[in-house]
DNA sequence: TTGTCTAATGTCAGCGACTGACATAATCTC
DNA sequence: GAGATTATGTCAGTCGCTGACATTAGACAA
């Protein structure tokens, strides 16, 4: 009815979804040339040929000029999690979707676009950020998850492993981070596997003292 | 050799110790009765007596107000870690633990200190602060984790079992809050725990569309 | 006690994120 | 093309937070 295209609508639509577009661009790479931290909406907003205040009208702050990037990429992980066998339990389902969307970016790096995970990792300030608003990803992600498994809306299973799956990748930033980065992005994606293959262990196991 | 004991130190000393709990006291008052948000610095450093400056100088945002607070209750769920039976596998213990030193916060819920968790989880505001510091706390809690099993430090199990658990919680809150809060703590632990023991089933089991 | 030395505090000015209010300019509708 | 909508710019202001500098209060020795 609405916005079923997003083909002819009006001058006024396009022109919006075009600044957004462009606010996003200049803030992604003012805060890849500049750091996050040091660059200021208003830079932004003039990088894009507007005001600071029409910055504000596109973007509740400047955290989700990042959000609506990595949003793109989360909606890639979605889908690699909706082609999963689905007699792949599903934490294995979510570790596996992981690995496969992250060649799809590795190769997709080059655009601006996209780019938005690896980006994010370059830049620790940036972590946490991340982190922060792992609460409205993870939502996205168990429903997926629900929905993949056919469980009850009201089970509480879909959002717990999505919940898990995320602090693992954090804890896997924070590995990464520690291990002085290497800049490259492939021993990140290392990083985040080793971490998911070892929660079953870690959260299930009897490792310690005296267990195992 | 400089802070073996608390006491007998000089004048300068004991007044910053009173100072500070006087700010984090006058902060978590204010903060109960007007809102996290809707308190600023400058009425929290008013209702210590001394200036917004003189705030800034003792805590490096308002948000660290509260987790001075919270850093109190966490250094006694880590101290019920430490007591919990060595054979007891670590997410259990976790697990336990929590239980038991929430008993110990409801006792001691009348006076302002030690009524922190309390206290954020009454206010949805501060529930996403809470969050955004579940990283500081983890490394903490990871630390004590190690201790209790006795692996390398290397070892990253201790530090995802800490990530797993606070990212439980945070779910924990979620589901509390969105059943209606109900305003009485004991549903928040029942929520808590219910989803902590949720978690090895959701994480390992083959639930879903084809398993059990 | 006095005087110095140091650390804590207050004052002030300023930055940057973010917002409300109002005027202006662009698009849409008829 | 006139009038209703909607996006944008401008401006002023709040709040979190910081650096700089002067002032005060406690520490310490003579």
């Amino acid at each position: 009815m609405s916005t079923t295209s997003p083909e002819n609508v009006g001058l006024r639509e396009r022109k919006k979804a075009e600044l957004r577009t462009t606010l996003i661009d200049s803030g992604l790479r003012l805060f890849h040339e500049k750091g996050y931290e040091a660059t200021t909406t208003e830079e932004i907003a003039a990088c894009a040929g507007v005001s600071q205040r029409t910055f504000f009208r596109y973007f509740a702050s400047k955290e989700n000029v990042v959000l609506e990037a990595i949003e793109e990429v989360d909606e890639l992980l979605c889908s690699f999690v909706r082609e999963r066998p689905a007699d792949e339990p599903p934490f294995r389902a979510l570790r596996n979707a992981m690995r496969d969307h992250w060649e799809v970016l590795e190769r997709e790096e080059l655009h601006l676009q996209g780019s938005a995970a690896n980006f994010i990792s370059r830049s620790p300030e940036l972590i946490e950020v991340n982190m922060r608003y792992c609460a409205r990803r993870q939502s996205r992600l168990a429903r997926v998850i629900a929905e993949r498994a056919g469980v009850d809306p009201a089970d509480h299973r879909p959002a717990l492993v999505a919940a898990v799956f995320y602090a693992t990748l954090n804890n896997g930033f924070q590995v990464w981070a520690d291990s002085g980065c290497g800049d490259n992005t492939d021993g990140l994606l290392r990083c985040f596997l080793e971490q998911l293959d070892l929660v079953p262990e870690a959260v299930c196991g009897n490792w310690g003292r005296d267990g195992g």
